[in-house]
DNA sequence: ATTAGCACTCTTCCTATTAGACTGCTAATT
DNA sequence: AATTAGCAGTCTAATAGGAAGAGTGCTAAT
């Protein structure tokens, strides 16, 4: 185990080397611990650090850097504790009162946000109805043989696709099919439909298959959409220097479907998830970090969002910001979705 | 002028130069030469090259480099002959079958198989109705005090927005005024429903105003969304090599607004449009190419794409690039908005 | 248990030198 | 008159050799 006094000099090493990106030096930490301290005491302290794992040299005879584990310890040492200033969390939510109610927007100002606030990467996946349950549906006659479904799942966003119809219809004969089947699938899932049994002209089966394939596929997607904010920001970070590093990383996150199972693997708990470094399944992030949380309706929507950046990141920083959009989604998918489960 | 053989010189050096992003020295040209050649010779038309300012060299005793003004010499040259081979035309269009019939799907798949395609970053903005029309609109009850707003405007995306009633609308009566509103309003812009004269009750009041606020919106944006993809082809350029260029690079790809004036500077014509060079207007754009088209359908429809690259770009598989994902679009809408304009 | 002092190691930065790549010019050739 | 061979001159890129500085680990003293 570790000494409180090995702690607070294992602190001084990250919050050194956060702010720094080189090794931190012996003396330098001695100037920075509380009390007076001399250098080779640190130094001493430091053997013993380096032998439980928590930091590493990476010159003989250079300074000490943190590891994966120093991380860990480190984050493990602040958890709850971190807060963003109340006056900057007052203005990230003033930044949401100005922007239109609709949750597509919310979605990219809060990767902008989180982005801006962590100082690096933000990922923002919007939310999806765990089981998606038919609300409402509408077609619109574009053409004869055209006709475009406006599908209204609860809690979801609207589908719209186009229907190249097998004979024609108008649009009051359209809007009379819209009008029945709403009625008939209202509250029901995908599989519930297709086990209704009732009368159905060619064009209502066709509507209906559409229908269901739609829904099913809501389904079987992990997140509706992914938005990503401040690519940026990684261009500030000096261990990218190397462009393999960087390029690799840029890869990863335009291929937003890796992305999304990044973003999963941090979120196997409730609360806050940390991965750091080679505990990432992609090679190329094992020098990075990612800081990601849920949010939604318990049992009905499920979003997620999160930070990525280098392992050297600002946890603190990071966290509470995590934390902090994570509860304004929260609230405004509760203002959105309301208490009563479905209307 | 030049001479036709100084042509076929600058051909080489900017051929060579694409492929190795290195000066092309003259004993090197004189070797790719058609007939036999010594690279004195090419070294003497070099020198006059040089004086017209098509090439230069970066230091003194190094090969020569294309200038912006060599490129568009170039590009002049080859024009309207470059086209991709068949196959791969076939292959492209083969990708677009097999997607939803849905735009924004279109939007998303184009702007992939064009930055695959042209191996760099590929810029697709969704066509937006030229002055937009009313079509339709549903109410769905979410809440006794909440609807759920869709706005189909002719030829545009859905729009949907949640209205926070001031007072309370069953579902029955919400159908009820988006069937009368639907009737009045069909086919007319903005501006039209403000003039009409018809009483509204207090919700119809609010719907009104929120669908004309939508309206209003949509004819002031630029473009519908903007879809990127391939900004990892931007780390393969040597030329890019550090740091600073490339981060300002991304930092205007990532502020997307920019990214659309930068499109729509290459549209001033019809056609397809190349800037190139120190004619861009961001200072981070100057040693980048923009190869870009409009699509649409005249009068009514009006979309961009193109792609983004370093000055050293393959120009000819490019263009020919642009050109089918082009005509791929266009066809795409007139397929899907067929020809009677509106219905 | 802590600290001062010191020899040792390793990185980084600077400089010098060399090898190699191209050019421009001149004089010879077609 | 146009082309070419030949060569001196210039510049880059690469390599090697220090020199300076930073930081450690150990030992002996406090």
């Amino acid at each position: 185990m570790i000494t409180s006094r090995q702690g607070i000099i294992l602190r001084i090493i990250i919050r050194e080397h956060i702010n720094n990106a080189s090794p931190v030096a012996s003396d330098n930490i001695a100037r920075l611990y509380p009390t007076k301290i001399s250098s080779a005491t640190v130094r001493n302290e430091m053997i013993s650090l380096e032998d439980q794992g928590y930091i590493h040299q990476p010159h003989h005879s250079g300074g000490r850097v943190p590891s994966d584990k120093g991380y860990l310890q480190y984050i493990e040492s602040l958890a709850g504790s971190a807060e963003l200033p109340l006056s900057e969390q007052h203005l990230i939510r003033h930044q949401f009162h100005q922007a239109k109610r609709d949750i597509d927007e919310w979605g990219r100002l809060a990767a902008t946000v989180l982005s801006r606030t962590a100082q690096n990467v933000a990922v923002v996946a919007l939310p999806k109805p765990i089981r998606s349950k038919f609300k409402h549906l509408e077609l619109i006659s574009i053409h004869e043989t055209i006709a475009l479904l406006i599908l209204v799942i609860q809690e979801a966003n609207i589908k719209q696709q186009m229907i190249y119809l097998t004979g024609e219809a108008s649009q009051t004969e359209l809007s009379g099919i819209a009008h029945r089947l709403s009625a008939a699938y209202a509250e029901l899932t995908a599989e519930e439909i297709k086990k209704v049994i009732m009368p159905l002209s060619p064009v209502e089966t066709q509507v209906v298959a559409t229908v269901v394939e739609n829904m099913q596929q809501e389904d079987r997607i992990e997140y509706e959409e992914i938005y990503i904010d401040g690519i940026r920001h990684f261009f500030d970070q000096p261990e990218f220097m190397t462009q393999d590093k960087l390029r690799d990383i840029i890869e990863i996150i335009e291929a937003k479907s890796f992305l999304s199972s990044v973003l999963l693997q941090a979120l196997i708990d409730d609360g806050i998830g940390i991965v750091v470094g080679k505990d990432n399944k992609e090679d190329a992030m094992q020098s990075c970090s990612i800081v990601a949380s849920k949010y939604g309706i318990p049992g009905r929507l499920s979003g997620a969002l999160g930070v990525l950046g280098p392992t050297r990141m600002q946890y603190e920083r990071t966290i509470s910001a995590v934390r902090c959009l994570t509860s304004i989604m929260n609230e405004f998918l509760n203002d959105l979705y309301g208490q009563p489960s479905g209307r």
